[in-house]
DNA sequence: TGTTTCCGTTGACATACATCAACACATTTT
DNA sequence: AAAATGTGTTGATGTATGTCAACGGAAACA
């Protein structure tokens, strides 16, 4: 199961990791299976553990004072979950986040990561990570400061084509800020064209 | 002019800064000053320096399909500017970034960040940036899908009191995504209460 | 000193999107 | 097999916010 997480590591590493850093990473993430539907965290907790998703599928939403959830995150193989501010500040979490698909994990705390940061190869994925999250959360912010509805979700159609297959059409729609009713009337007009 | 940023970076470092590397440090950083309102970055080129500010007020902005400004981001001394997708990626920018201040600035290529991340300080301080950075857009994130225009401004008016100083209103409207007629409206209605 | 530009406010009106409700269909549960 | 639940669609209506236009005052400019 952690081939998968070592393959990704090299993917971002200049040089691939050897076999003693390969065991220790393997000895560090602990495996996780969750069903589907099932809660990873919950409003209220301190997120303890990143989560680098094997297989399944995840979302991650706040809930609003009327009850209705809004989708922040959604993510699938080769991504991660958790809810970061959380995680590094040791805040409760005003998010949840649970599986949309039977989902296999490995998880990390902050700790273990800390430790595992003596790794090169680890201190540049991290590196890595956080800019690509940056920018794809900065390109996302503008696209819902000036964008109009249908165009959010067009161009997130071009970007994750495949994430139209995996999870249901309220959820793309709540993702992208507008409700399923609007989404489902976007996309009966983008066809007649 | 360097030691506000040597004061800064120390800020996040968990051993202060020796002579040496103040020295370096000194060396690297270019200084750079601006008059108000000229620009920094424009739409198209590529975002070769981060800007550290140590004087002065910017903002970065997308101008969309009808030539309307979205501000996506404000800074003031002490915070940095740039896109980090178009420095990161080396990909032209879609941003403009100016300045609304005479503004004194210290600027650094990646290529030199990258030497410099030799040193423990440096590389201490880039990854609390990149987490301080990924949570902050998080929570805009957030509001701008989930909180109503009056929730956003009363959450930015309690987060960055001074932004509403230095700021003209009409820029803050951008900021939130909302017009200034609207963010006019909503405050005078705030007011009464 | 006058002139221009910028800034914030207000009003009338337009519109993108939300809300509420009903329905058909598929899937899961019992 | 029946019942319950989840999913997507469509229509009627509501509302937050945008658009356009006009105005007054402040600041920048000439």
């Amino acid at each position: 199961m952690h081939e998968f997480l070592i393959k990704y590591i090299n993917s971002f590493a200049t040089k691939p990791l050897n076999g003693s850093e390969i065991k220790l990473i393997s000895n560090t993430f602990v495996p996780k299976k969750l069903r589907k539907r099932q809660y990873f965290l919950q409003e209220g907790e301190v997120c303890k553990y990143m989560a680098f998703i094997v297989k399944g599928a995840m979302r991650q939403y706040s809930v609003d004072d009327k009850g209705v959830e809004h989708i922040v995150h959604l993510s699938i193989e080769n991504w991660w979950a958790g809810d970061r501010e959380s995680y590094v500040m040791l805040t409760p979490s005003i998010y949840n986040i649970d599986t949309w698909e039977d989902t296999e994990m490995l998880l990390i705390t902050r700790a273990d990561m800390n430790e595992l940061n003596q790794m090169p190869a680890i201190t540049q994925m991290a590196r890595k990570l956080d800019e690509n999250h940056s920018i794809a959360l900065q390109k996302r912010l503008n696209a819902s400061i000036s964008m109009s509805a249908e165009k959010r979700y067009t161009e997130f159609a071009n970007c994750y084509p495949e994430f139209l297959q995996r999870f249901p059409q309220h959820m793309i729609a709540s993702y992208l800020g507008i409700t399923k009713e609007t989404l489902s009337r976007i996309r009966t007009q983008a066809q007649k064209k």
